[in-house]
DNA sequence: TCCGAAGTTTCGGCATACCGAAAATATAGC
DNA sequence: GCTATATTTTCGGTATGCCGAAACTTCGGA
């Protein structure tokens, strides 16, 4: 019984962006999606979460026992990726048309995802050859609602000794994104962990190739936000499944 | 005292969509906009219109008193005018870079224009090459508020003889918009006026040039819609000021 | 086991924007 | 000038989505 929810339509734009933000907040870590956690993301009161949550489950959008963490259905979920898929293509339409910086998209793309119509999207996505991951190296859902992540870890998850390619950079934090672009930080970028400075001090690591190479020193955020995809063999990572 | 209006931000979507629709029954033909007039364009109820006129007077929007028509201020008027140049240029962008047909982008053109910002109108103004004219031939407001409406008039207001070229044709009808892209009329086509059948009957012209020229029969919403300039002098128009 | 802090839900209220029905006004015809 | 008709406004009422305050659950520590 496939449902009609693989494209929004009937939804509201709230709707919409609780169910996007719900996906949102464990597409890259699986901690439980709580009340205040979207609350705090969304910006509104614990109250219009929790009157929201209910509207979502007689929707069908989510599971949800009254104080317990919610969780998309799968009709829900294709939503989500529908959304994401939006946001995702016009980020990078931004940035390859419009000439945005990387780090502008994206308060423009929560605006124009709910409005754009399907037809807009597909034409978008054909101008721009199909892409599968966006300026900030998010992977693009495909149509179908078939999202492949890239087989990636944060910075911090890394060994020391261990080289890799920043393969995706969170967009959550505009000025961190700002920061690394004028460090010449992007998505590509070759890096080696060197080690870290004890008690919770930057990691050390070598960034670029040949005579762009240079040492630097990440701190905490940096470290959470910079997601690395191991060269070679695929050792290196201490983070618990 | 130039107001802060110039560039729609605080204004709800209803508000930009009242004060857009009041300009556009006044644009091309000086009937007084009345409530009921709104209300049909709107599609809302006569006592909504009514509620959203004394909201917009209150913003110091429009003038009215009641039970006469509505007039937009000089504030009104220049937010009128920023969205038709928001309305415009996503239009011109549709057509241009994401292939939609003339008659397919007024209405992705009508909810994208309250969601964009400045920058995205700037930047899409820039990268289409400051287009003077939209898809339909309507003029695009310059950033600054200003527009020129062509010296054109609508078909049926021509005396038999006189010739011209098409320069605008209303986007209020997708549907005449299909049929005139399968007969070949469009912006840029040059009309002679032959006569008109008596009794309401159609006006016939003489469409195209050279070996591509054609008689064709104007029913009446089609004169109504087709506006069109002298070639040549500036005589042959029959309309009262 | 029980208590308190932290987190969640319920409740009454607010703002926007819509509606239909009823009241008020304008205008055209006589 | 006066009334009938058409138009406009006013008046309750609805739906959505937000809020703060109060009530309620959960869960860890003593």
């Amino acid at each position: 019984m496939a449902s009609k929810v693989s494209t929004p339509g009937s939804e509201s734009s709230s709707v919409q962006d609780y169910v996007k933000t719900i996906y949102a907040l464990s597409e890259w870590h699986d901690e439980p999606v709580t009340s205040s956690r979207l609350a705090a993301r969304l910006s509104v009161a614990n109250s219009s979460v929790s009157e929201m949550i209910r509207k979502l489950a007689e929707l069908g959008l989510v599971n949800h026992t009254p104080y317990r963490p919610v969780e998309l259905t799968a009709d829900g979920r294709r939503l989500a990726l529908a959304m994401v898929r939006r946001h995702r293509l016009i980020e990078t339409f931004l940035v390859r048309d419009l000439d945005y910086r990387w780090d502008e998209v994206h308060d423009e793309a929560e605006l124009l995802e709910h409005t754009v119509s399907d037809t807009f999207i597909d034409r978008l996505d054909a101008r721009l050859g199909f892409p599968s991951v966006d300026p900030h190296g998010d992977p693009i859902p495909t149509a179908a609602g078939a999202i492949t992540l890239p087989d990636a870890l944060p910075l911090d998850s890394f060994d020391d000794g261990h080289s890799g390619r920043v393969t995706r950079i969170s967009d959550e934090d505009p000025q961190l994104l700002r920061f690394l672009a004028a460090e010449d930080i992007g998505i590509g970028s070759p890096v080696e962990v060197l080690g870290r400075t004890p008690f919770g001090g930057p990691l050390r690591a070598r960034v670029g190739t040949g005579t762009g190479a240079r040492d630097f020193s990440f701190g905490k955020e940096l470290t959470g936000a910079i997601w690395v995809e191991s060269v070679g063999r695929h050792a290196g990572c201490s983070l618990v499944p």
